[in-house]
DNA sequence: ACCAGTCAAGGAAGC
DNA sequence: GCTTCCTTGACTGGT
């Protein structure tokens, strides 16, 4: 099964999109109509980015895909210097209804949702305030999936990078766990460990200093792979490392680019025969998830000699 | 209507 | 010890 992440290209051109808001902006606001002013175009645009969130879901459920939650949803909200809590935006109970609503919908479409907190989120960073913030932030992420109906499983994983090389491996790992063990429950039985595609955290590693002591199942990404290669653990070994169905990551570099590691906007090639759930990081989204079911449309029929 | 610059974050690399 | 890059899409303000 393909997964979109995120966005949804065929949505967004109907303007049904995300909205954010910076913190310079929000103070900006504050200043210039009072902080009611300010909340209240916050809670308007949080409530926006759940109920296209309700959108791309049920886009996903028509199109057979999973969905990866964007990590943009309620922004500002966990700025650390943000004094405020959700409750307070007038737009509260309704969003509440939202989260219901998508929860209530998706028990029946059953479609597989995962998060991806961005890559400033260093749970094994030795600066304190860094790993303050990471918390808060992670705990956020698990309460939006707990509020979304996900299980309290690797069903619904919270995929996050090591993103941090200094220093003795096993060193980082038991500190990464560490910190692990002091958040939320909607985190510690969801997170998951990602591939770099550079630094240290390769599938070997990965596999000797996370899953091997922890049992933390660890997110192949083909192109990360490909960028910084393993000699041992191949994308099946990987697999193994999931006690149900992996989630993994599928992307190709951009044609024609120095840097490897950018994304191409659509597929020339498809993943791998390991089953897993594929995430598609491919920047035309829905629109290149279309394109690889037409690539293993025309290669099942290549093999069955229909084209003979 | 369009475009260029801005914003947010932690880490790592290069000077 | 500083600067720059990495990443990304939406936003903002100017034309």
């Amino acid at each position: 099964m393909y997964s979109l992440c995120c966005i949804s290209e065929i949505l967004k051109a109907d303007g049904i999109k995300f909205q954010t808001m910076t913190w310079k902006r929000f103070n900006q606001l504050k200043e210039q109509n009072g902080v009611q002013y300010a909340l209240n175009q916050l809670g308007d645009r949080w409530l926006n980015n759940l109920m296209v969130t309700h959108s791309y879901i049920e886009h996903c459920y028509q199109n057979g895909w999973g969905y990866r939650v964007s990590s943009s949803l309620f922004p500002i909200l966990t700025h650390p210097e943000f004094q405020y809590k959700i409750q307070d935006v007038a737009q509260y109970e309704e969003i509440l209804r939202n989260f219901s609503d998508i929860a209530e919908r998706n028990a029946e479409w059953g479609v597989r949702l995962s998060c991806h907190p961005d890559q400033f989120n260093v749970l094994a960073s030795e600066n304190q305030s860094a790993v303050d913030k990471t918390i808060r932030e992670l705990n956020h992420q698990g309460w939006v999936m707990d509020m979304l109906g996900c299980s309290k499983s690797y069903k619904n994983p919270m995929c996050l990078h090591v993103n941090c090389t200094k220093g003795d491996p096993q060193d980082i790992a038991d500190r990464f766990m560490e910190t692990l063990s002091t958040c939320d429950e909607g985190v510690r039985s969801r997170l998951v460990v990602e591939i770099e595609d550079k630094g240290i955290w390769n599938g070997d590693r990965l596999w000797n200093h996370f899953f091997q002591p922890y049992g933390i199942p660890i997110v192949f990404d083909n192109l990360h792979d490909k960028c910084n290669p393993s000699e041992k653990r191949n994308a099946y070994d990987i697999s193994e490392t999931w006690p149900c169905k992996p989630l993994f990551h599928y992307s190709e570099a951009m044609p024609d680019q120095k840097n490897p590691r950018k994304h191409a906007d659509m597929p020339t090639d498809i993943p791998c025969n390991v089953r897993a759930d594929w995430e598609i990081e491919l920047k035309k989204k829905d629109y290149a998830i279309r394109e690889l079911a037409m690539i293993e449309l025309v290669r099942k029929s290549e093999e069955m000699g229909l084209y003979d």
